[in-house]
RNA sequence: AGACACCCAUUCGA
DNA sequence: TCGAATGGGTGTCT
């Protein structure tokens, strides 16, 4: 509530553009200036990160992807079945160029009315300015902000193909990567039970998520990196993921996918190559146990973001010991 | 979300004048001519309504008011006590001519630079073209936009003498209605802390106006229409507060009245009244509890204002059963 | 009690 | 498009 002045001010344009320490300072570059263009940062690093972006990041993106999302959403007897189907979720095609050694995107959902009746969901994902892999897609099933938000990573896992460099996600919600990174191991462990003896919410979609992550790092072994960031600092690509996913939101509604039936198939060719593994490798060699790595930023109002602090967390086929329908499903099958 | 264009615009003065469809139209008619006014809006009823209101509805209220304004807010050794009394806040003279069933009254607060360092505010309040009831007074004490909305409020509550018709009290403050709508109730049982567990601001206006309107139930029985108006929409009422609050917000600094004694001194005559009641009628009567009735229009951008929704509040002596210091004070007195 | 999101509403202004 | 003044809520977990 202190009034604390700890902000920057980035002016684009303006009479002259930089960063500036007070809104007088700035508002003498952009007060009555055509066009102007600032914004209000809580760190001079955002603000120069804001003054370096592009200013345009998604104009020509946009109105592919709005096409692209509505032939997806539109439930027609040609493509409705195929919404829902592991095969409409294939990867997209990768641009040529690699250029860096991890791969980074950035995910959000956005929800108006969040909480109300008749509220409105929306996913986004964003690789970068023009990127065909870009997603703008309406959340199916229920319109909150947190399924949204899960659904962003499930969306960039079932459209990235697998790789030897570390897939970095980005994302704003502390809960969705929580689910995954601390709350996952206690609930599978007390049956998905919360703290307050409450059932979890979102399992179908967390147990999915984790089943992908699993099947990733079995596959390939190569990290995920989930790493949190604050919304709304403009950073370019969270905005740009905020941008898409508002746009998502305003796509007309899709059918809700069966997360389970998707989850069991990623399982299912999971077990398939444990069970391979196993028997070309039968000297106690132990199924892959890959790691998830949690990467964690400062908040916004220390100033800085240091150097960022690495959680790591034990992954793999510990899904499989824990989960009783895969476990009856074995012993029948 | 859909921008669907709906809009009019009105020009009052420019090359040609009138109601036009798109904004390209509009702007052909002001861009570059010199003082040229128009307003977006989103009907042509609103439109024309706003080019049939008269241009200066205030000119000649004007010149009166400042006088008038003036006197009253220059602290002086001989005003500056009164300033801040019950006295010098006695209602106005009426007009004699009684025209109507209701009485119908607009208040709005006005504040330059809201929000920055050297903002100052204003209070209008306005009844009619060059009515002496109307109000242009330098919003005392912070200068915020919503303080300055509350004050008009209570203005118009410390300057009407109490009637057997309706008052209608038309505000385009949102916040200013809830705060005695909705929002009371729950904040005197919560010990005046926001859903965020903050402070509730403005905390000694809001419980005077409280006292006020309590006051005018008990001793007319009364009701007091709080009703919301969207502002900017043509609506002459609301223009001419708007134009006496700009006024109010050029005239000097006033010192700020102690509204805690202001309302302890309404609740100590509300409490004199309840006992003489009680004393004369004590077979079970409760005290008297009018209705605050809170009408609710609809908003701008559906086209019409339909007839008001009529919400009805409890209101009366409840504050005596929920404030502490009131309590208090009857045990000693 | 805390955290991160998602918002909703009305103003006041530049 | 930007700022501030002000309030209300849900989604979710610990």
């Amino acid at each position: 509530m202190p009034k604390a002045a700890g902000y920057c001010y980035a002016v684009k344009k303006g009479r002259k553009t930089g960063v500036f320490d007070t809104w007088p300072e700035c508002e003498a570059q952009t007060k009555g200036y055509p066009g102007s263009k600032y914004h209000k940062f809580p760190t001079r690093d955002k603000a120069e990160e804001y003054l370096r972006s592009p200013n345009e990041v998604f104009a020509s993106t946009t109105r592919a992807l709005v096409e692209h999302a509505r032939l997806i959403a539109q439930p027609s007897p040609t493509n409705q079945l195929a919404v829902a189907s592991t095969s409409a979720r294939a990867p997209l095609p990768v641009p040529t160029q690699i250029d860096s050694d991890s791969d980074i995107v950035y995910s959000d959902g956005s929800c108006r009315g969040n909480g109300q009746k008749g509220s409105y969901a929306g996913v986004g994902v964003w690789w970068g300015s023009d990127d065909p892999r870009n997603l703008a897609e309406r959340c199916p099933g229920d319109q909150t902000n947190n399924r949204a938000e899960l659904i962003a990573i499930i969306r960039i896992l079932e459209t990235t193909p697998h790789s030897s460099r570390p897939l970095v996600i980005k994302s704003d919600s502390r809960y969705s990567i929580d689910c995954v990174q601390k709350w996952l191991p206690g609930w599978k462990r007390k049956g998905w039970r919360t703290a307050g003896g409450t059932p979890v919410k979102n399992v179908q979609l967390i147990k999915y998520l984790a089943a992908l992550l699993d099947e990733r790092h079995q596959k390939s072994g190569s990290k995920v990196v989930l790493q949190h960031v604050y919304g709304h600092q403009g950073e370019q690509g969270n905005e740009g993921a905020d941008a898409l996913a508002n746009l998502g939101a305003t796509l007309p509604e899709v059918p809700e996918p069966d997360w389970d039936a998707l989850r069991r198939a990623v399982e299912t060719a999971m077990r398939k190559k444990a069970v391979e593994e196993a028997v070309s490798a039968p000297f106690g060699a132990t199924a892959t146990t890959t790691q998830l790595v949690v990467q964690e930023t400062k908040p916004p109002s220390t100033g800085f973001v240091e150097p960022a602090d690495v959680d790591e967390f034990e992954f793999g086929l510990e899904l499989l010991a824990g989960d009783d329908e895969l476990l009856n499903e074995i012993e029948q099958g």
